[in-house]
RNA sequence: GUCCCAAUAGCUCAGUAGGAUAGAGCGGCUGCCUCCUAAGCAGCAGGCCGGAGGUUCGAAUCCUCUUUGGGACGCCA
C-alpha cells in the first residue's frame, strides 16, 4: 500500500525544510518562520514533475526576492539519495523537481507486487463508515434520482474502502408514516375501482393481461373518467396492479371489510413485494446493501417518543398550540419546527433523528454518509441541530447533495412527474442502457453538479461513450498481449524500466503512480466521479502510448520487454478503477 | 423576502484547497492503417472564466456587491 507520489511530495517538502535550516544556521537567511509552502504537480510537465513555491511565500519574511531566495535554496539542497534528480528555478521563483528514471520504475514495480490491491492507501485508518443512499420510498419504483442516487453512492463506499476506511452499505426503508398511509388508500381505492362494475368488465376483458387491464384502468382515471382519483393518492399503474393481484388471488376477499381493515391487509401484501423488488432491481445495477433498515423498527422501539421527550428534558423542545416544536432558533435557524403534530402524530424528522442516532451513538459509526437530493439542503441543517441537542457530535455527519439530472431525448428535455405514473423508472431506464454506461455516466460528473444524461448518447455504444473508450484500452491490451502469445514471445519477469523514455512512456507511468493519491482525494470530497475522469485520463495516455510505442517492433528486445510489463500494469491499473466503479473488463471488443 | 447550488469554447463539463501560456470530450475542418484492434492517434479553428469592485508577488479559484438559471423555506416526506 504504498503511494509514490505521496511520499516524494513529503520527501521534497523535508528536503526544503532541510535547506532552509542550514541557510538560517549559517546566517545567509533570517531566523524567522516559515510560512506554509506548497509542494504541487504543476499542470504543465516541462515545469517538472513537483514545483514548490517556498521561495515566492518566503519573499515578504526573508525581505529578499524570490528568484535569489530559490537559489540559495537550490545551492544548498542535498538530492543525493532522494527520488529526485535535478531541481530547477523557473518564472516568478518556483523551483521545479523532476523525478529520477529509477522513480519511474518503481511505480511499475509497485503496481506488479501489488496487482489487485494496487491504489489502496490506509488513509481512513479503518475507521467505520455508513453510507446510506437511494433509500427510495418502497411505495412504488425507483426513478431516475434514484439511478444517480444509487451509482454514486455504491462508488463512493467502493472508494472509501480503498481509502483505507471500512464502509457499509444502508438502505434505509420509509416502511411507516404518511406515505404508507397514503400507499393504504390508494391501494384500496383501486381495489374498491376493480370491484365495481366498470372494473368488473375490465376484469373479465382482460381476464388474462393484467398489464393491460393496468393500463386501462389507468387510462379510465381522473376528473370526470370511470374512476375518479382524489388529490392525495398515488396514481402509478404499479398501485393498480397490486390491487388486481391480490383481487385475483383473493377475490372480493375485502370488499365488506372496514376501510382501514382493507388497507392494512393491501399495505401487509404489497410492501414486502415493493420491498424485494427494490433489493432486485438494485442488485441488477449492481448494488447490494450490507443493511435493509426499516424505519418501522424505530417506531416499534417507541424510540420516536424517546427522542422527543428527552428533548422536552433538555429545554430543546416546547409545547405549543398543542404541537411540540423544536427550539431550532437556539441553533441559529430562523424558524423552529414541529417535531409533534396536534393529531398525535410525529413528524418526519423524529424518526430521522432517532435513526441517525442510531447510526452515530448505538451502533458507533465514525461517520455517517449521506448521498441525498439537493431538495433535501434545507432538511440537513434541522436534523444536525437536533442531534446536537441530543448531545450527538454532528459534525460526524455528512451529506453529499446532488443535484437533479434532466433526462434527454431526441434533443428534448424529457418531463418527470411523479403523479402523471409516467416517471422513468431504473428498470426501464436499465432496459435502455447498459448497465457499465449508466453506473459510469452517473458517475462522469461531481454529484453537486446538476447534469444532462442524454438517452440516445448513453444507448450508442460508439466513441462517443466514454465508457466504450476506457474498456477498448483494456481490451486493446488483452489483445496485444494474446497476440504476443500466439507469436510465442514470452512475457518477462522483469524488466529494465529505466529504458522507458519516451514521452508518452513517462506521461503513462506519471498517471499510473497517481492512483492511491486520486483514490484519497476521492474519498476526501467524496467525490467518485474523480475515478471516472481517471480511468478515461488512463485510457487516452494508454491509446496515445500505443499509437506512439509500438511493443511489437521496439528498439530492442529490453525495450518490448519492458513495455510489455508496463502494458500489464496499465491493464492492472484499468482492471482496478473498473473494478471500485464496478464496471466490466471486456478483453474483446 | 431569507437561504443553498450553479454560471468556464457552439454543446456537455474538468480545472487537483490561490500558481506559470485556462483544459478535455462532442460538434466543425485537416491529416495518419502493406505495421500489436482506426471503438484509435496527430493537428487546426473556437474564450473578457456572467458583470463590477476588493484581498496579494499572483485570482477561474478567496471576500463584497450585482445579473441570470435551478432548488429549498409546511402540523408533506
Amino acid at each position: 500500500m504504498s503511494n509514490l507520489i505521496k511520499s516524494a511530495s513529503l520527501q521534497l517538502r523535508e528536503l526544503i525544510i532541510d535547506a532552509l535550516g542550514k541557510l538560517v544556521a549559517e546566517g545567509s537567511a533570517p531566523a524567522e518562520l516559515i510560512p506554509d509552502f506548497t509542494v504541487e504537480i504543476p499542470a504543465d510537465k516541462s515545469h517538472g514533475d513537483f514545483a514548490a513555491n517556498t521561495a515566492m511565500v518566503c519573499a515578504r519574511t526573508f525581505k529578499m526576492p524570490p528568484r535569489k531566495i530559490a537559489e540559495l535554496i537550490c545551492s544548498k539542497i542535498d538530492l543525493n539519495g532522494s527520488v529526485f534528480e535535478r531541481a530547477e528555478i523557473a518564472g516568478p521563483g518556483f523551483m521545479n523537481f523532476f523525478l529520477s528514471k529509477k522513480w519511474f520504475a518503481d511505480v511499475i514495480e509497485n503496481v506488479m507486487s501489488e496487482n489487485e490491491k494496487y491504489g489502496r492507501t490506509d488513509y481512513g485508518k479503518g475507521r467505520r463508515v455508513l453510507v446510506e443512499f437511494v433509500s427510495a420510498n418502497p411505495t412504488g419504483p425507483m426513478h431516475i434520482g434514484n439511478a444517480r442516487g444509487g451509482a454514486i453512492g455504491d462508488c463512493l463506499a467502493s472508494v472509501l474502502d480503498w481509502a483505507g476506511y471500512h464502509a457499509e452499505r444502508e438502505f434505509y426503508v420509509n416502511d411507516a408514516g404518511n406515505q404508507i398511509e397514503k400507499f393504504g388508500k390508494s391501494l384500496s381505492l383501486r381495489y374498491m375501482q376493480l370491484c365495481s362494475v366498470k372494473g368488473q368488465q375490465l376484469i373479465y376483458e382482460y381476464r388474462y393481461d393484467t398489464e393491460k387491464l393496468c393500463t386501462e384502468i389507468y387510462a379510465l382515471s381522473g376528473e370526470g373518467q370511470d374512476f375518479e382519483m382524489p388529490e392525495d393518492v398515488y396514481l402509478g399503474t404499479d398501485i393498480i396492479e397490486h390491487a388486481a393481484n391480490y383481487y385475483k388471488e383473493n377475490i372480493f376477499a375485502l370488499e365488506n371489510l372496514s376501510e382501514e381493515e382493507r388497507r392494512k391487509a393491501l399495505v401487509d401484501y404489497a410492501l414486502p413485494i415493493n420491498i424485494a423488488g427494490l433489493e432486485r432491481d438494485l442488485k441488477k445495477y449492481r448494488i447490494v446493501y450490507d443493511n435493509w433498515f426499516k424505519e418501522s423498527t424505530v417506531h416499534e422501539k417507541n424510540q420516536t417518543k424517546e427522542v422527543v421527550d428527552k428533548l422536552l428534558e433538555s429545554g430543546n423542545a416546547y409545547e405549543q398550540d398543542g404541537a411540540i416544536w423544536f427550539k431550532a432558533t437556539d441553533y441559529g435557524m430562523d424558524k423552529d419546527f414541529v417535531l409533534r403534530r396536534t393529531n398525535g402524530l410525529y413528524t418526519y424528522i423524529v424518526p430521522d433523528i432517532a435513526y441517525h442516532y442510531d447510526k452515530l451513538v448505538t451502533r458507533n459509526f465514525d461517520k455517517a454518509v449521506n448521498v441525498l437530493g439537493a431538495d433535501h439542503h434545507g432538511y440537513v441543517p434541522r436534523l444536525k441541530a437536533a442531534l446536537t441537542a441530543l448531545g450527538v457530535d454532528a459534525s460526524k455527519l455528512d451529506v453529499v447533495l446532488m443535484q437533479m439530472v434532466r433526462l434527454v431525448r431526441n434533443g428534448e428535455t424529457v418531463k418527470l412527474s411523479k403523479r402523471s405514473g409516467k416517471a422513468i423508472t431504473l428498470v426501464t431506464l436499465l432496459d435502455e442502457i447498459p448497465i457499465d454506461a449508466a453506473r459510469f455516466y452517473f458517475n462522469l460528473r461531481e454529484a453537486n453538479s446538476q447534469f444532462e444524461f442524454d438517452l440516445d448518447l448513453a444507448v450508442e455504444k460508439s466513441s462517443q461513450n466514454p465508457v466504450f473508450y476506457v474498456q477498448y484500452a483494456h481490451a486493446r491490451i488483452c489483445s496485444l498481449l494474446a497476440n504476443l502469445e500466439s507469436e510465442g514471445i514470452e512475457i518477462p519477469e522483469n524488466a529494465d524500466f529505466t529504458l522507458l523514455n519516451n514521452p508518452r512512456e513517462i506521461e503513462l507511468i506519471r498517471h499510473i503512480a497517481s492512483l492511491p493519491n486520486e483514490i484519497e482525494l476521492a474519498a476526501k470530497q467524496y467525490d467518485p466521479a474523480k475515478l471516472t475522469k481517471y480511468a478515461v485520463d488512463l485510457a487516452a495516455l494508454f491509446h496515445r502510448f500505443y499509437d506512439g510505442c509500438s511493443v511489437k517492433n521496439a528498439e530492442s528486445s529490453q525495450v518490448m520487454n519492458a513495455r510489455i510489463l508496463l502494458c500489464i500494469a496499465v491493464r492492472q491499473v484499468l482492471k482496478n478503477v473498473l473494478a471500485i466503479l464496478k464496471i466490466e473488463q471486456p478483453e474483446k471488443m
